[in-house]
DNA sequence: CCGGATCCGTTTCGATACTG
DNA sequence: CAGTATCGAAACGGATCCGG
């Protein structure tokens, strides 16, 4: 009934597995989209601790994929910027129904409890806010 | 702004990942909630070919966390039905958007257009249709 | 037959050390 | 700071075997 209609293409669930479908990639997307953060060196220092070439080949796979953009910064010419594109910002519908699914269904997870109550009430206003917030994340 | 604040306890995604963070399980849940699929040489047999080790353990991990049940066939007594309980069926949500995000950046991936259409109108119904009709797999 | 378990060659991952 | 290089550990995947 939801499944198989005119199905001809690849499976999306799939096609979206082979890009994000490991251990590590959604954290990064995660960095980047809730925590503000834009340099590797930030993503390192997230605490569930990615190794550095884990984080350089995902980094790489991502931009590959269009989901993210690479910058020199501006101000501190030396320093990179990673930014979420708008496909990588589409993602974020994806990751609010894993935070709530986690808080729904885990007592030891800890989402802040203001997040959940604007999911359940007004969606659509929260993805549009987080998406906004991630996009001007400038330094 | 949407990340931490009283955040004490693990990050959310982090733990959904432990769980489901990998190439295959999301296939799985997938079979079980929109395919209709509830034996093990059903799921074996879809085309992305995952092998039968990896799919036994699959199972294995994903009844260890709750997200699946596993009975005995009632009619024929030698085959094993797998089943999504409460808490694999609360990820259509999350499926739901991950079909969303692939259909729409990426042409070569086929969902169902009265799929993406309903989504998009009346995702909520949407969702609970799926959870019901994912709930009355029997045979 | 169904639902795996086991073995094994190959690929990928990941921790640490090192570098432009 | 933003990555490589290296190398052991783990996961994958294909084949085969097996208990019920």
């Amino acid at each position: 009934m939801a499944g198989e209609d005119g199905e001809v293409g690849r499976c999306p669930i799939d096609h979206a597995l082979a890009i994000f479908g490991d251990r590590w990639t959604l954290l990064v997307i995660r960095d980047l989209m809730f925590r503000g953060k834009c340099h590797y060196s930030e993503m390192i220092a997230s605490p569930e601790g990615i190794a550095s070439n884990v984080l350089a080949a995902r980094l790489k796979k991502l931009e590959a994929h269009g989901l993210i953009s690479r910058h020199a910064d501006p101000e501190n010419r030396k320093q990179i910027v990673y930014r979420l594109t708008d496909k990588g910002l589409a993602l974020a519908p994806v990751l609010v129904e894993i935070v709530r699914w986690s808080s729904a269904h885990d007592p030891g997870t800890a989402a802040p409890k203001a997040f959940l109550r604007r999911a359940a009430r007004d969606r659509e206003a929260l993805i549009r806010e987080t998406i906004a917030a991630a996009k001007k994340t400038r330094r």
